[in-house]
DNA sequence: CACGGTTACTCTCAGTCTGAGTAGTTCTCA
DNA sequence: TGAGAACTACTCAGACTGAGAGTAACCGTG
């Protein structure tokens, strides 16, 4: 049998039905404070709780561009609003049990944003908003999407060490001070400011000057801040390592 | 309706047809030599190709055990054996046109295992062998596979910075020499054994001594050395970075 | 048995990086 | 105008790293 004979032949039915959705970890910094797209459920199961923005891939979509769709339905954000927004596959979930209506494997995907407008809700979703991250601990999401949040907090904290992706939180040019920010707000605690700044200064394609300051000081005082852009450098040599995870080695 | 009624109505026929997979990047070092498990497919599509070890996900089967199970059927492994070998989600490959039979969505998982015995060919593949990662070059993978295996080989050269996984390419007990050369092998250039040697020992929960050495010098002389086993740690800190990777970072 | 070659392990030293503190300067607010 | 705050630069001690050398144990060979 040739492979053309093979391919008219062949039947997908029988094969279990699967169903192959994406679930979106949105974070952004709003006010300083980390925040988690989420949306609620207007649809058994698990309605009226809280989700993660996402849904089933459609036939002939890859896996990234329907991350994206999802983000985009959930946020109001155009093609080029969401350029400057990382998107990177995080993992998979297939538990047997995770949806109670079928077989369900979700590929999630993290994203970090420049702070966005308020979301607007999407068609399946009765509501949309962005929770501080603090406020997770109180509230039951659907499904395993607690799990699934936790991976990408973890793995958000992680990149900003090796990689120069705290700069997506932010705007096109930014002060140090302001990058100094997104790393206190991920990673929960603050820095030495006149570390963190050689530091930044220091690592090859972190970030580049733009020659400009920004025009007036900061709202209580001190002196006016040089501006900068991302740099071109993919990955952090040496990496911006946070301080003691001691007792998380073990 | 409540959610009793919804599951009860509800049809997964009405959504497309998508079938998930799940492949092995499987390492082992054998005779000083990184080596990948690869299967000669004996169907269409692909037929004679090399692929990854890998299949559907059964109805009600977990991820990670269709990958140990995928794994055990090409290598002859049983239950005890599986113990030693490291398994973990790699990433989610689904391009619409990677398969050309279906949307076929598959999770890749990685694994790190110590010296293997010759595979066996399992249920459906025609035959399977380790090869030297060196010898990938010269020959084409079925599928998307080439990519997975330079993911899988980035993630590993990755994970034994920061983890203590290069031991899980070794027996129970082992010296400081052969946890070295697994490094070399892996990352593909010599250490130098002296900063090697304090590093290791020095990294709180790499390695635990077991007051023991080996029976006898090595081959070409030189002292019995200290045998070591695993220690507690699941993160290394600090990590065992290699050396200057400043091409790579751009 | 003696010897050279090899290996395990230790030590030293210089260069680099990090955390912590200090200081000068510029700006905002009261 | 003065107090407070922030940006930036500088210093210093401690830790870590790469490179090299040294000691001792062990293998094979003559």
């Amino acid at each position: 049998m040739t492979e053309e004979q093979y391919l008219a032949a062949y039947d997908p039915r029988a094969y279990p039905a699967v169903a192959v959705t994406v679930d979106v970890v949105a974070l952004t910094i709003r006010e300083g404070v980390l925040h988690l797209l989420l949306v609620r459920r207007a649809e058994q199961p698990f309605m009226d709780y809280w989700a993660l923005p996402g849904g089933f891939v459609r036939p002939g979509e890859d896996l990234p561009a329907a991350a994206g769709r999802e983000l985009a339905e959930e946020t109001g954000l155009g093609g080029e609003e969401l350029h400057r927004v990382h998107l990177e596959q995080l993992a998979s979930y297939g538990a047997p049990d995770r949806d109670p209506r079928m077989r369900v494997v979700s590929v999630a995907y993290l994203a970090f944003a420049p702070d966005l407008p308020e979301p607007s809700a999407g068609t399946d979703a009765g509501d949309a908003e962005w929770l501080p991250v603090a406020a997770l601990a109180s509230r039951r999401l659907a499904f395993d999407h607690e799990r699934i949040v936790a991976d990408g907090l973890e793995r958000a904290r992680a990149k900003l060490e090796y990689t120069p992706l705290a700069t997506r939180f932010l705007g096109e040019e930014f002060t140090v001070a302001e990058l100094r920010a997104v790393y206190e707000t991920v990673w929960g605690h603050p820095l030495h400011a006149g570390n963190f700044h050689r530091k930044v200064l220091s690592v090859p394609g972190l970030v580049e000057s733009t020659g400009a300051t920004t025009e007036h000081g900061g709202p209580r005082g001190g002196p006016r801040a040089r501006l900068y852009r991302a740099g071109d450098a993919r990955l952090l040599h040496p990496a911006l390592l946070r301080p003691a995870t001691e007792e998380t080695t073990r």
